[in-house]
Formats: structure tokens, C-alpha cells, sequence
DNA sequence: TGACAATAACTGCCTAAGCAGTATTATTGA
DNA sequence: TCAATAATACTGCTTAGGCAGTTATTGTCA
């Protein structure tokens, strides 16, 4: 395994040249180093603008899949983000606990738990989209709709990267 | 300031038109998403490749910023990371008990407290940063060199605005 | 000098994510 | 049919990060 990835990395250097080497890559200036930044900084602004709300971002994002009816249950909302789904269970412990989701057992499927918004939740749900809009173009100041664009097809691009691996 | 950030919206709108309008957008095609996919999964490929190590992606990183002499103290590896002290405690508490880093009180200042990669530390650091490249080069493939820069370039220019607000 | 502010490290409390393992239920295939 | 497999939700354990507050030490300035 280490051998197959050394050879890769070896045709890879004399095919086109990798991009990073051991002497040209510092950590500060990686793109994980940056991409990491970025996200927390996100993270971090939306936050600020939930307090209010009284929820976090990570809910927040739950609750907006739940709300875009393109995921139904837990499990596929961990399919939806890739997440871990012990972490969801306590996700979803959490929203109930804040009384904006209910669960509800499925008759069909016994293993299936449905989860729905309560009334409260229903309530904020119209609330969430402007601050994720607002939060984006704040960070996104000053860029084109080409740039942003070509910034999402390269993040797709190494998404896709990692799925081939 | 709910306000000023309307009324920015609206200039930007009037001016450019806001990338982001509550009608185009939708979580799963969002940059936040995309980003934050991106970095879980860069983080998991790294984790995976230090299992042998017995170390995480955060400590690797910790180690690394230490080894590179840019911090030498938790307090400036917190600057270098905008992380929080707190958890900064507790991360140096886990390497000093792995046995990878030792505290060492200043005597000019006795507020301070040095941080220095002991033997194990030392030992192991040589490995991390071809792991590092490995693994973007793997996320990176097909990307170009001039693309790599724009992604980088974008990536700073999302972290500027953000310091700028 | 001495009160006040700033800095560094730390603690407690919380959310969050990952991994491993378990119980229940449904599906599949010999 | 029935044993093996898969899927769902869940629990315990760990790392990690953010926020607020504390203590000790140093710097500042009236």
C-alpha cells in the first residue's frame, strides 16, 4: 500500500510534475491549511449570527436538510453529509431536546425513525436561508459569479478526488 | 446592524447582484458545503495515514507548527490557528502524556511556558510532512499549477473578507 | 509607587464528530 | 424455512473546538 502510493507518486512527478513536494509544501500555506481556515472562519460567522436563535450552525444545517425534504430519517441525513451516525443520534437528541424535531417510529419499518419539525421548528426554518445567504456573501465579497463558479467546481473536482481513492 | 447588513446586501445587489439570493440557494450546492465536505474528508484521508503513528490531524498539525519553529509557545500556536487557548491546553496535554512534547516554564517570564519536541517527537516529525503531500497531491490530481494558485488565491480572498468584518 | 490593564496558561461546561460495538428488525439466499 | 446478512438506531469512549471565567505574572501610566 505505501509502495503502490510511493509509485503513484513517482509517475506522477514524471508525468506532469506534483503539484506539492516534500521541500515546497509548508503548512501554513497549503491549501488544507487555508480550506480548513476558511471553514472554521464560516462556521464561526454563522454561528454569530444563530445566537439569537438559540441554535448552532451544525443544527442549523440539520434542521435546513429536514426542512428541504431531502432526508427523512437519520440515517439518511448521515447518507445526505457523510456523517458519522452515532453523532447524529445525539444530533437529533439535541434538536428534540430543544423541542424543534420530533421523532416518530415508522409502522412499515420498525428499524425507521422519522423525524419531523415541530411547530417551533416549522417556526425558524424561514429564518435560516437569509443568514446563510447573507454569511456567504459577506465572504464572498468582491468575487465574480465566474469566479465563484470555478471555485465550486474545483472544491467538486477534489471531492470527487477523494471518493476515487 | 441587522440593518447595515441589509442595507450592504442591497448595495451589493443594486451594484453587482449578490451572489447568493434566498431563491438560488440550496445547502447541498452551497461553498459552504462544498467546502466543509471537502476538509472532513481531507481530514479523515490524513488520520488514516497516521494511524500507524498513533497520532491525529490535529496533533500532526500541532507537531508540525512546532517543528517548524514558527511557534514555540501555546499561545502563538493559537495566534497561528485563531484556535482557542482552552483547547490548545488540553491539546499539549495529550501530546506531553503521548510522550511527544514537554512543557518548559520561562524564567524571564513566568507566565510563559515553552513547548519542545522531546526525542519521540523529534523522531516522528521527519514523517509527517510526506504524508501531507501525499495526500494533496492524491486530492490534487488533475488540478494544474495555475489552478491550484486560483484556488489558493480564492481561499485568501474568502479569509480577507472575513477579517475585514 | 501602586492601581489598573494586558498576557499566558489553565479549568469547567458545552457541542460536535469519529470509531467500535450492540439490539432490533428486515431482507436475502441456500 | 431458516440461517446469514444488511440496515437502522442507538450507546460508550475518545478527540476536538468554542466560550466564559480564574489565577499568576508582567507591563503601563497617572
Amino acid at each position: 500500500m505505501p509502495n503502490a502510493q510511493s509509485l503513484d507518486t513517482t509517475r506522477e512527478a514524471e508525468s506532469e510534475g506534483a503539484l506539492y513536494t516534500i521541500d515546497n509544501w509548508s503548512i501554513d500555506e497549503s491549501l488544507g491549511y487555508l480550506l480548513s481556515t476558511v471553514k472554521a472562519q464560516m462556521t464561526t460567522a454563522i454561528d454569530a449570527e444563530l445566537a439569537p436563535l438559540d441554535i448552532t450552525w451544525a443544527q442549523w444545517a440539520t434542521l435546513l436538510k429536514l426542512a428541504s425534504g431531502k432526508a427523512r430519517t437519520a440515517a439518511e441525513l448521515c447518507r445526505n453529509s457523510a456523517c458519522d451516525t452515532g453523532s447524529m443520534t445525539r444530533m437529533v437528541d439535541r434538536l428534540e431536546q430543544k423541542g424543534l424535531v420530533r421523532r416518530e417510529r415508522s409502522n412499515e419499518d420498525r428499524r425507521i425513525v422519522f423525524l419531523h419539525l415541530t411547530e417551533r421548528g416549522e417556526e425558524i426554518v424561514p429564518e435560516l436561508k437569509p443568514i446563510a445567504v447573507r454569511v456567504l456573501n459577506r465572504f464572498l465579497k468582491g468575487f465574480t459569479r465566474e469566479e465563484l463558479e470555478q471555485f465550486k467546481s474545483f472544491a467538486r473536482r477534489m471531492i470527487a478526488n477523494s471518493e476515487t481513492n
